[in-house]
RNA sequence: GGGCCGGUAGCUCAGUUGGUUAGAGCACACCCUUGAUAAGGGUGGGGUCGAAAGUUCGAGUCUUUCUCGGCCCA
């Protein structure tokens, strides 16, 4: 009877959330308004926003990784959106490379097939097809964590028009003249005569021949050097025909030894690293010995060596050069450098203008450019060199040595390290490097430390080999003539291989003539025609241009890239170099970098430890705003935790949002209409509602600053503890003896709706890019808009803001705390239960008293009587006692009279 | 093995140029409420700031070493 005096909440929008099955019909929902294109619609013409996606590859189910990234790139885009601008999300798929080829080869071994009977044309047939499938799983993965982006209209680095590009930039770069043909040691299988990548490649234990074997001075700085004998170590002693230097490390200190055991190397001095003189003599069986001379390795400047197969017509100056790779971990503290069978002997090589030649041919035989040894296979060369060099009397020691070996992880067969032709982009031929690092100062990084990452990277990389020996991929467009081994340079022919491309795709380069891509200017007889492929690198690193720079509704550069910190040597890194080679800046203005999901330990996830989440499991446990909750609310600048029992405590989080949400709908009984700020009279209102009017304001300044600077857990957290603490607990605690038991048309609880609509309309702008099902869902029972997704974030009047008032009412949250301890006391006690069988008597100073004279504590402490007393004391002090009198049946308040409201 | 980054309550995070007794929310415990009700309110416990040493009148904050973890490279 008395429950129908009172306005109980009332809302369609449940408690329960039920995610999992409200999600997809959300979904549907924008599927059937098409939001993309209203987005679009609503937003023509103004400033655009352009995150440029990071091609995921179109292989396997999307991992938390993934869906951490398209999360955020999501929320990002719609704060954005929300924020006035067109922001434009264009997802894309990188289509080509190894992992696919793999996967279709496996598929032949399944079946029994031989890649080598299949026409290559067929064979890439089958890898498009793969990742087209895979694009269309991924895609609506992505779309069930609730991205929105243009679905329909994705690019893709396998769709002809990317191929085309792909060829017009690498044209470029020909151009230029920064693309050139050298040669580079590359990991190779004899068996199988072909390049590995490094994910085919196992490592296994080995047997190998070691040698210490000495290089004479020739000529040094250092005069005692000359005559005395530098002694290295090698476990690969076929490389030693291919020796062009020799490393040592600055910082060492060396020793010159003269030996006097019996033997080849009597009365010969030997220079190896002080630090491992034990370890040399003990291995070589050297007794006697004398140290002559120790100097610092730095000492080792201009030193000039001589090849121990000086006699047989090895006459090349053999320099010593400064590595850092140098160790006394092993060997001499001298290493023996062959550019063409090492990856740091290459570099080492390379910065010192010594290029790597062809050395070994594919079948793992010496060429012609190794004298003595021409034809012979490398495998079967170890004992001839060691007994040329026993013969040469610079044979100081040799023996075995079982270590780790990289294997080829097919066919088991040990691998080596061989240049191969390959071609390359210079980093200093036309000042890529100077380029890129001057780029890197222009952009702007989230978190900052992304800056110095990249930059340090970029100052260090060799020269960018472009080239890959495999057929899924853009063909390099490259000819050389036969003749002149000039590579042919020329626009024409450039832009009739994209536009053959454009049309038909870039199979036609391995079955058609090539006379074809020539056109009529060239002989295709004079030419030879590359058979490479351009690694998969550079189609993602020119993204840009067939994405931003060709299509109408995006722009170049964008405004942001967002990938996970690894990216700094991928995406980041590769289109980088490539737009600054090919238009002289980044293609991005900011960077966004964030870290790895890792399990609640922080350990990185792995079968092994079992301790891996998928997103599908999440999905169907908690949905999808559970997780972008996650997304929010973690520090993406280191990396970020995940478990469930983490999840567990935001789906918490959640519930409270909810429940505020609900509150709020309930009060004004699913009835909104927007509310015009500008002509609240804040006069007109109580000071409470003015100064929740203020915190938002405040909060609002907020969200921006954190907007702003993609700070994203913060501005979650301060969201959600303004529900908590401000809200659930303060203002909608207060409000609730207005709101129920207030003559519906009073003034004051007219005022009450007012700022309950306007916190409504406030949250639910706020939460949108995160919580973008569950405001769509409220969005749906109150707003006139299709979608809340094409709102705009609120600009609060300034008048909001009223600093005094603040100050004033932080005061009384402390001293209504004081209230709360007080009526814990009683409670404690049993002496009351419910607050409002408390009457209070709160002892203020004189100041506070009076600026406080005006306001009712009952009604702020909840209690049914309130009194105020003046006191000497700075300090606060409040007695509770038990209030005196009968309850309302209506309101609850405890009085000696007749309830004022509710007079029965 | 090398380079870079990080470690603050059970969890997610604050913590200004070194300066009182290191904070918030959640979780937990106890109490209240039963008119936000698979909700709501109040109070409380909980931290050697990864470890050790150093600089300083004073260190979560600066330095060094170690340790654990992550990314990249080898």
């Amino acid at each position: 009877m008395t429950k129908s005096q009172i306005n109980l909440p009332k809302t369609t929008f449940s408690m329960k959330a039920n995610l999992p099955t409200r999600e997809p019909e959300i979904l549907e929902y924008w599927k059937k308004i098409n939001l993309y294109k209203e987005l679009r619609n609503e937003s023509k013409g103004q400033e655009k926003f352009v995150l440029h996606d990071g091609p995921p590859y179109a292989n396997g189910n999307i991992h938390m990784g993934t869906a951490l990234n398209k999360i955020l790139k999501d929320i990002i885009v719609k704060f954005h959106q929300m924020d006035g601008k067109d922001s434009i999300y264009v997802p894309g798929w990188d289509c080509h490379g190894l992992p696919i080829e793999w996967k279709i080869e496996e598929q032949y071994k399944k079946n029994k097939k031989d890649k080598n009977d299949v026409p290559i044309v067929e064979f890439r047939k089958e890898c498009r097809t793969f990742a087209e499938k895979w694009i269309e799983i991924h895609k609506n993965q992505f779309k069930r964590l609730g991205v929105v982006g243009d679905w329909e209209n994705y690019y893709s680095t396998m769709s002809f028009g990317a191929e085309a590009q792909i060829v017009r930039e690498l044209g470029k770069f020909l151009k230029e003249g920064s693309l050139y043909r050298g040669f580079k040691p590359v990991l190779w299988s004899t068996v199988e005569k072909t390049a590995l990548a490094d994910a085919e490649v196992e490592y296994q234990d080995h047997k190998s021949d070691t040698i210490y074997t000495s290089f004479k001075v020739k000529s040094s700085d250092l005069k005692d050097l000359v005559g005395s004998e530098i002694v290295i170590w090698t476990t690969t002693p076929w490389t030693i025909p291919a020796n062009k230097a020799l490393a040592f490390n600055e910082s060492l200190d060396y020793v010159i030894l003269d030996i006097k055991d019996e033997g080849d190397f009597k009365n010969r001095k030997i220079v190896i690293a002080n630090a491992l003189i034990e370890s040399v003599v003990k291995e070589c069986e050297l007794k006697n010995y004398k140290k002559i001379h120790i100097f610092k390795g730095k000492k080792f400047k201009n030193t000039i060596c001589s090849h121990p197969f000086l006699n047989f017509g090895y006459d090349h100056d053999i320099p010593m050069l400064e590595a850092r790779f140098v160790t006394t971990e092993q060997g001499t503290g001298i290493v023996h450098c062959a550019p063409s069978h090492g990856p740091d002997d290459f570099n080492l090589c390379l910065n010192n203008n010594i290029k790597a030649i062809e050395t070994v041919d594919g079948d793992g035989k010496y060429t012609n450019n190794v004298k003595l040894f021409e034809g012979i296979h490398i495998f079967k060369a170890n004992p001839i060199v060691i007994e040329k060099l026993k013969e040469q009397k610079n044979l100081l020691f040799n023996g075995e040595l079982v270590h780790s070996y990289p294997h080829s992880w097919r066919s088991k067969a040990p691998l080596v390290h061989r240049a191969t032709p390959q071609w390359f982009i210079s980093m200093e031929s036309h000042k890529l490097r100077d380029k890129a690092l001057k780029a890197i100062d222009e952009t702007t990084f989230y978190p900052n430390k992304g800056k110095e990452r990249l930059k340090s990277m970029i100052e260090t990389r060799p020269d960018w080999c472009v080239s890959r020996q495999r057929v899924w991929g853009v063909p390099l467009p490259i000819f050389v003539n036969k003749k002149t081994k000039k590579i042919l340079v020329d626009d024409e022919v450039i832009e009739n291989i994209a536009s053959i491309y454009e049309k038909e795709g870039s199979d036609c380069w391995f079955s058609d003539n090539p006379q074809r891509f020539l056109g009529d200017k060239y002989d295709a007889k004079e030419y030879e025609k590359m058979r490479d492929i351009v690694e998969v690198w550079f189609d993602s690193g020119s993204t840009h241009s067939f994405v931003l720079e060709k299509r109408e509704d995006l722009k170049w550069p964008a405004s942001m890239y967002l990938e996970g910190s690894d990216q700094h040597r991928g995406w980041f890194h590769s289109s980088l170099l490539e737009s600054c080679g090919t238009r002289g800046r980044a293609p991005f203005e900011t960077i966004l970098s964030h870290g790895f999901v890792v399990d609640g330990k922080g350990l990185k996830m792995s079968k092994s430890l079992g301790n891996v989440i998928a997103p599908e499991d999440i999905l169907k446990k908690y949905g999808a705003d559970i997780l972008r909750i996650w997304v929010a609310s973690s520090n993406y600048a280191e990396d970020l935790r995940i478990d469930f029992s983490i999840l567990d405590q935001h789906a918490e989080s959640y519930r409270k949002i909810r429940n505020t949400f609900r509150y709020l709908l309930g009060n004004i009984n699913d009835n909104y209409e927007e509310v015009d700020l500008t002509k609240i009279n804040l006069n007109d209102l109580p000071e409470l509602e003015q100064f929740m009017l203020n915190k938002i304001y405040l909060i609002n300044e907020n969200f921006r600053k954190n907007f702003k600077d993609y700070d994203f857990h913060n501005l979650y957290k301060e969201l959600l503890n303004f529900c908590t603490v401000d809200l659930s607990a303060f203002y909608f605690d207060i409000r609730k003896d207005c709101l129920y038991c207030d003559p519906k048309e009073s003034k004051k609880r007219q005022s009450t709706i007012l700022i309950l609509k306007v916190i409504l309309n406030s949250l639910l702008r706020w939460f949108a890019p995160i919580l973008s099902f569950t405001t769509e869902e409220i969005h749906r029972i109150i707003g006139s808009k299709k979608s809340i997704h094409l709102e705009k974030f609120i600009n609060f009047p300034e008048s909001f803001k009223n600093d005094n008032l603040n100050a004033k009412w932080l005061d009384l949250i402390k001293i209504r705390d004081e209230c709360n301890l007080s009526i814990e006391e009683k409670r404690a006690k049993k002496i009351i239960g419910s607050s409002l069988e408390a009457s209070i008597i709160i002892k203020l100073d004189e100041e506070r008293f009076k600026v406080f004279s005006d306001i009712d504590f009952a009604e702020l402490c909840i209690t049914s009587n309130a009194q105020l007393e003046k006191n000497k004391d700075k300090k606060i002090f409040v007695e509770t006692l038990k209030a005196d009198g009968t309850k309302c049946p209506v309101c609850w308040k405890i009085s000696t009279k007749p309830c004022s409201r509710h007079q029965i």
